[in-house]
DNA sequence: AATGGGACCTGCGCGC
DNA sequence: TGCGCGCAGGTCCCAT
């Protein structure tokens, strides 16, 4: 999905234009990426309320109602929440009593959608470990000290460190020049602590940007966030290195799709 | 405990 | 033009 900074700038994008308006009416299309509760209690217990506030946990958006409970939704690979929206690719549509929609959008219906009593007894929620900018170097450096995993994999580890994935720790680590499969406990103070540094400048730019449009993400509008421009190493294997132009290396760790510069990443 | 693979889904781009 | 394959921002589950 989306990460913390496509998140948050959806988050953001939330807050200045669906606050305090009304949901009249849910339209369920496709009633699989409603996770909790049936389709139907999902649909009544939302028709009705009002958009009270916006919250987001790593990559989890909240929407608080006026009913007292919470619209949760984790839009994965390819979710997307577009206002207004056109029906025309959503899987769920929440009718606004102002005429409008707030289209849920996902091709790969990997997305979920939950309305809860609370959104703090979601597991999810409660198994995140911090996000970058809530931790202090000294816990990111002693978690480091004593796993042995290889580097890329423990920061995309949500219950360690929320927030992070595929795009951000490869850039994130092209940035702190570390190899992504590292052994986490073989950095050495300096290294972890410039890793640290740089993943959180990378995730402000990001949201400062507007998040990254590789390919589904985009904004509430549906515009496309303004960050892939500003990728150094992911998505760009074979091309030259942006800092010593040799060949942007692609390899897979934990199945995932890892970019780096073989000689700036050591 | 940690790691690797597959599963969940759909659709796109590529090479043949 | 058509087909099969690999690939995709996340997370869970199972086997080793």
């Amino acid at each position: 999905m989306p990460e913390l900074p496509e998140v948050e700038t959806i988050k953001r994008d939330l807050e200045k234009v669906i606050v305090g308006k009304k949901i009249t009416d849910v339209c369920v299309h496709h009633p699989a990426v409603i996770r909790q509760p049936s389709p139907d209690k999902f649909k009544k217990g939302i028709e009705g309320a009002l958009i009270k506030n916006i919250l987001r946990k790593a990559k989890v958006l909240i929407l608080e109602l006026s009913n007292g409970k919470s619209l949760t939704a984790h839009l994965k690979m390819t979710g997307q929440l577009v206002y207004p929206g056109s029906g025309v690719k959503s899987r769920v549509s929440f009718h606004l009593s102002n005429g409008k929609n707030l289209d849920f959008n996902d091709q790969r219906l990997f997305g979920e959608l939950r309305l809860l009593d609370d959104w703090r007894s979601l597991k999810f929620i409660q198994g995140l470990g911090p996000e970058p900018f809530d931790m202090s170097e000294t816990r990111f450096k002693e978690i480091l000290a004593k796993k042995k995993t290889k580097i890329k994999p423990l920061l995309m580890d949500q219950s360690f460190i929320s927030g992070i994935g595929n795009i951000y720790a490869a850039e994130g680590l092209f940035r702190g020049r570390i190899h992504p499969a590292r052994p986490a406990n073989s950095l050495s103070d300096k290294e972890k602590e410039l890793l640290f540094k740089e993943i959180k400048a990378t995730l402000k730019e990001a949201i400062e940007a507007g998040g990254s449009s590789v390919d589904d993400y985009v904004r509430l509008s549906g515009e496309r966030g303004g960050y892939a421009k500003y990728h150094k190493v992911y998505g760009r294997q074979g091309k030259p290195c942006l800092a010593c132009k040799t060949p942007i290396k692609r390899i897979a760790l934990g199945g995932r799709g890892t970019f780096f510069c073989p000689k700036c990443q050591k």
